[in-house]
RNA sequence: UGGGGUAUGGUGCAAUGGUAGCACACCGGCCUUUGGAGCCGUGGAUUGAGGUUCGAAUCCUUGUACCCCAGCCA
């Protein structure tokens, strides 16, 4: 990739700066989850934002743990956020950090803004604090403790540290402006009172910086240069260079460009934590989840999740992906190294009465039609197939390319078959097709006729059980939290699992997380659940289905 | 009604005073031992109104719409 060519605003305006020598030439970035829930797909556009232009610029990005609240925040949520970065592709090398390792120079830096008549204890409570913060429309009002002396507010403020007020009862608050249109601005809350045991710090801290103050100095320590973040935190800056400007410490800019957000999901964590919660989905890595564990169980790839995030773009509008975008990009990467492989979902027994019983013949078939390197399985042949039940219609409208009474279809790498019979029963359910078979058709196409459809099949007698876990959209509605109740937007059929499909038999070994495409039907990847004898898959995305959308459209 | 931000085909992103382009989606065709993939093609957009200019998506004026902000969350 070219390192200076410019894509997007962010890009263009830091080839500028690189222009002009700010920052002597350096591109520090860093990626700053707060390590209280599971990433998601949104996460992994600021992730390829922020390691991305690093990257492009030969600079390098950190991962830090914006860790300030330890009543929300656990270890497993640090293990498992790395693991899904360098799942996604990108390294930190020895970039690690967290704001709790700064927790001493930012009261350091806390008790010189004391010294300089920047900040203030202020005794005020939560709600009364609210009252005095004013309004939308109007300007707030100055708290009876603002201006305490400098050696009270250094008194009052080494207590707090020391644990002798209880939780709430107290804050430090940066002295700015009461009467700001920018509420950000009215005297913020830079510490509050928390006797809560911290994921890393333990009990040593029983005050906790705000967001606003732990942020931006974390940045400027680490000698971060700009600072990504998305929109709302655009109202922050004045506060974020408030900040550096007062210390007088290295001052990151901060860049916000807007969210990604995708159609038939929700993405807030709050939202997300509930689905879990509530049973509606098996957990974080449910494969109907946006979570990048949830799309990596369900058989995406990194390198499609890159992809997309490239063709997203950077931009500070607010905007609404279609989720058709994420599927191109997934059946773009599969249709390269997914091994095809033959699957019958739904079983509907083929006899051909002019092939031998007992008859084994092993058929060559290539295991990707892109990618020859991938080289060629044998698939066994018998009298007795497995076909989808789809694939067979008594009575046929046009177009029906498939297989009928009288009608011939190749079988994949096979022959050309030809119905010749239907069995039923009492009922009049078709339980058998009847068939013969052309020998001299075998990987062949015959001179005197055309034959249009092609099926996948598994020998009965080879065919491997396997269950087969479908999954469709979470909602049908592009917007489901458009309203307040979109939990009862969520899709009944979400998921539907097909417990006695076939498999061919060259899948017996195959291992957690590997991807196939089950030929004509779609891209599916083996589940962790998955166990030799017992094989469980996933579909990932299901293959564009040219015969689906005429039926569509002659409805 | 305070402050901040954003408006370009259905969706997303470009065009930085000089032919509005790309991708996805859609529709049509070709090809096909996956009705897959691939290939070719059609249609469709500058938030409204004024103005500046030879020329405006871009500059100016003025409307309109939408998003964010009143946590001791991040």
């Amino acid at each position: 990739m070219n390192s200076t060519e410019p894509q997007d605003f962010i890009r263009e305006r830091i080839a500028e700066d690189l222009q002009n020598g700010r920052f002597g030439g350096k591109v520090i970035t860093r990626f700053p989850p707060e390590p209280n829930g599971y990433l998601h797909i949104g996460h992994a556009k600021a992730i390829s934002a922020d390691f991305g232009i690093a990257r492009d610029f030969g600079g390098h990005c950190n991962l830090r743990f914006d860790d300030t609240n330890p009543t929300k925040e656990e270890q497993e949520y640090v293990d498992m956020i790395e693991h899904d970065i360098r799942w996604l592709g990108y390294d930190w090398g020895d970039n690690l950090f967290f704001a709790s390792d700064y927790f001493e120079q930012l009261y350091q830096w806390a008790v010189q803004l004391i010294k300089d008549g920047k900040a203030y204890v202020d005794d005020l409570s939560a709600d009364e604090i609210r009252e005095y913060r004013g309004t939308l429309t109007e300007p707030g009002r100055e708290s009876p403790y603002r201006n305490r002396s400098v050696e009270e507010n250094l008194d009052l403020f080494a207590r707090m540290r020391a644990g002798e007020f209880p939780d709430g009862s107290r804050v430090l608050r940066a002295k700015i402006d009461m009467a700001s249109g920018n509420l950000n601005l009215r005297d913020p809350v830079m510490y509050r009172i928390r006797h809560a045991t911290h994921h890393r710090t333990g009990d040593a801290w029983c005050i906790y910086p705000m967001y606003d103050w732990a942020h931006g100095q974390s940045d400027s320590i680490e000698g971060v240069t700009y600072s990504l973040c998305s929109m709302e935190y655009e109202d922050h800056r004045p506060l974020y260079d408030w900040f550096c400007d007062q210390l007088g410490i290295h001052h990151p800019q901060q860049i916000e460009f807007a969210r990604l957000n995708l159609t038939n999901t929700v993405m807030s964590k709050r939202k997300l934590l509930q689905l879990v919660n509530e049973g509606i989905v098996a957990g974080w890595d449910d494969p109907r989840m946006p979570t990048l564990s949830g799309l990596r169980r369900r058989g995406y790839t990194p390198e499609a999740i890159r992809d997309f995030c490239d063709r997203v773009g950077l931009a500070k509008k607010q905007n609404l992906i279609e989720l058709a975008l994420l599927e191109h990009c997934l059946r773009e990467d599969l249709n390269k190294r997914a091994r095809r492989v033959m699957a019958v979902l739904r079983p509907l027994k083929v006899m051909i009465e002019n092939y031998p019983a007992g008859q084994v013949e092993e058929l060559d078939a290539v295991n990707n039609p892109e990618d020859d390197a991938q080289g060629t399985r044998k698939a066994p042949f018998t009298r007795e197939l497995w076909i989808e039940q789809s694939d067979f219609m008594e009575n046929p409208p046009k177009k029906f390319f498939r297989l009928s009474p009288g009608t011939e279809v190749r079988l994949r790498w096979a022959y050309i078959i030809k119905c010749v019979g239907v069995d039923k029963d009492a009922e009049g359910n078709v339980t058998q097709i009847r068939c013969t078979y052309d020998p001299a058709t075998r990987g062949a196409q015959p001179t005197d006729r055309k034959v249009k459809g092609t099926l996948h099949w598994v020998s009965a007698q080879h065919a491997l059980p396997a269950e087969i876990r479908l999954y469709d959209t979470l909602f049908l509605a592009p917007k489901p939290d458009e309203d307040e109740n979109w939990k009862q937007k969520i899709n009944p059929n979400s998921l539907e699992v097909v417990k006695h499909a076939y498999v061919e038999p060259s899948l017996a070994e195959t291992q957690p997380l590997t991807h196939y495409q089950f030929e004509r039907t779609g891209y599916f990847t083996v589940d962790p659940d998955s166990k030799p004898g017992a094989l469980v898959f996933n579909r990932t995305v299901s293959l564009k289905d040219a015969w689906g959308k005429i039926e569509k459209q002659a409805e």
